[in-house]
DNA sequence: GCGAGCCTTTATAACGATAACATGCCGGAA
DNA sequence: TTCCGGCATGTTATCGTTATAAAGGCTCGC
């Protein structure tokens, strides 16, 4: 076919101009007369050309270029990925095609010097972190990017102090409505499965939630209530369990995720309860298959789709030079049959 | 902080050569002195220096990226991408990661122009591609990537004279397992909903399985217990609605995919019958939803995480020149509930 | 003792664009 | 007529590498 990728040079010499009107032309550059213009732009489709993407962020120092990394432990066996992230990462890939960006996906692995790797090595601008291993460790590197003057955003917890912008769920509150509306069914002694250290402090924002929307009823927090596990099905199942043989009595389940509540739901069941008549069970995050369990699984719903908006819209902006404030969204009670109706 | 990147001119200086062997040095060249290298490489890490990638592909010509296109509606409001995709795409950041590729993420949208946008652009050096519209417009377009020598791999049907190398399913021989077994429960009356036309070639080859099962056991095909749908679930609900209409019996209901037969369920659920007692439902996929409907959703697994690495595997070797025939990936029956047992 | 040949290194030319500076032309004010 | 400023374009430098050619030094054989 072509015997050779056709260069500015090219579309220069056939529209008898220099290259660098070319370039001017191409990238509708009002210094170039508008006659000029469609004859070289009309000249570069023709030729079926397209501009060198490495030429040109060599020399100009940008790549319009986004990187997305991942933090899941995606390298032993088979385990899959949480749901809740592949929507996320389904919807940045979304907002960054939608923003005319190329969007660069990987999993934070082998190396830790993420800037080094993407931003210095010029082949993005700025750098998307979806979760976070133990965030104390986390929070370290964040603070060696700062000192490197990267761009970077992240997904999950907003706390004083942080580094960066983070945007993330309003943990807090979401966890609140959605005990709220357990206490208003008449549970009264409600577990909480999930981790609550300084590693996972979405987690523990949620079990504040969960402590204030008991508080605000008046009962006061039973501590061996509550449990941890990390988000996974496995988890919530042998946490559930646990309480179970602890021998203390719980009339509801609020899982710190989807995945959590829906083994906490297999663990119940076997233990000989019905779901929801004795045991009501709330989860958190919506992810697709919540829908689906049997009882269908109520839950506090995280907006995938404008969080991935507004994490690429924040960096953008940061990229520009703007100053952020990190932001939370809002959460919704997603109301199905896990936690049933009064009693 | 830093002034200013460092260069290979900067490592050059400290280092007290040239430039050349700088560059040499970081990429492990035998050219160069053992003990050359281990001081420039020293220096290097001293300056936290990386090597500028766009520099380099433009120089070297090549990207040591792959891009990966979707072609899932994700425009119109805030329809989700196909869950089975969302596992597909997961395996393939996977794989590239593992191969130390970078991968770019995006939309098959805008432009048409998928070999122009991507390998004449310098972003990548090949394409892999999920998801396909209407086939035969596929089939265009593939064939004028042809044309250009482009290097691409598709996940899909594989059709004798297709343009390119396909990775796919054993569509047939999955369909006619699972129809099989259904058969072997003592159903009869299956029937088929999926779309099986020429642009939908998969589900057809899933259908074509279908027939055959049903042949092997001596049932004549009835087509009145077809019905096109494509594949979401409510496309499947109102399939399945539309089948009950029509007034004809069925005691098995086998999904061109698993959002398919998730819909039907909640159909046939509707129309009064149980499942699997009246009617037994059997899907293709095993997206993660399918381990959770109630009853839990007999399927055909497609293994992701193979196909991911397969398909990046694939792509590398077309890339170095090697010649690729099409591969089909063998099904696995997954029994759940849905299909229930002998009877 | 001198050229052949190997090892290592340097010097210089791409790669294909964009940015900065210089130039030529034309019309209007002086 | 002359000069200046704006417009359209051309010229040249530059981005930071890798690739190629050239060259310096050192050993070795005759």
């Amino acid at each position: 076919m072509s015997e050779r990728k056709p260069t500015s040079f090219d579309i220069a010499y056939r529209a008898g101009v220099s290259q660098a009107t070319v370039s001017r032309a191409l990238r509708d550059s009002p210094l170039v007369n508008e006659e000029t213009r469609r004859r070289v732009q009309e000249i570069a489709r023709e030729l079926n050309y397209k501009v060198d993407k490495n030429a040109r962020n060599l020399r100009s120092q940008k790549t319009r270029t986004v990187a997305l990394l991942l933090n899941e432990d995606h390298g032993t066996g088979d385990s899959l990925i949480n749901p809740f992230f592949l929507s996320m990462v389904a919807s940045i890939i979304s907002a960054t095609a939608d923003r005319n960006y190329d969007l660069l996906v990987s999993f934070q692995q082998f190396s830790e010097d993420w800037h080094a790797d993407y931003e210095d090595a010029n082949r993005a601008d700025g750098i998307i972190f979806l979760g976070y291993g133990d965030y104390t460790t986390y929070v370290k590197k964040l603070n060696h990017l700062d000192e490197q003057d990267a761009h970077y955003i992240t997904w999950g917890p907003v706390l004083p102090g942080q580094p960066g912008v983070s945007i993330g769920c309003d943990n807090y509150n979401g966890a609140r409505k959605a005990v709220a509306h357990l206490l208003s069914l008449g549970r009264r002694d409600i577990a909480f499965v999930g981790g609550i250290g300084e590693g996972s402090p979405e987690f523990k924002r949620r079990y504040e939630g969960y402590c204030q929307a008991l508080a605000d009823a008046g009962i006061t927090v039973n501590p061996a209530l509550q449990i941890d596990a990390e988000t996974s099905e496995d988890a919530g199942y042998h946490a559930a369990l646990a309480l179970h043989e602890r021998g203390l009595r719980f009339d509801a389940v609020f899982g710190a995720s989807d995945l959590i509540a829906i083994g906490a739901m297999k663990a119940v069941e076997e233990a000989g309860k019905t779901i929801p008549d004795d045991v009501a069970i709330m989860g958190f995050d919506d992810i697709p298959m919540a829908a689906y369990t049997h009882p269908p699984l109520s839950t506090v719903q995280q907006n995938t789709k404008l969080a991935g908006e507004l994490l690429v819209d924040s960096l953008l902006k940061l990229m520009e030079g703007e100053k952020l404030e990190s932001f939370l969204i809002p959460a919704e009670l997603v109301i199905r049959g896990s936690c049933g109706g009064k009693r």
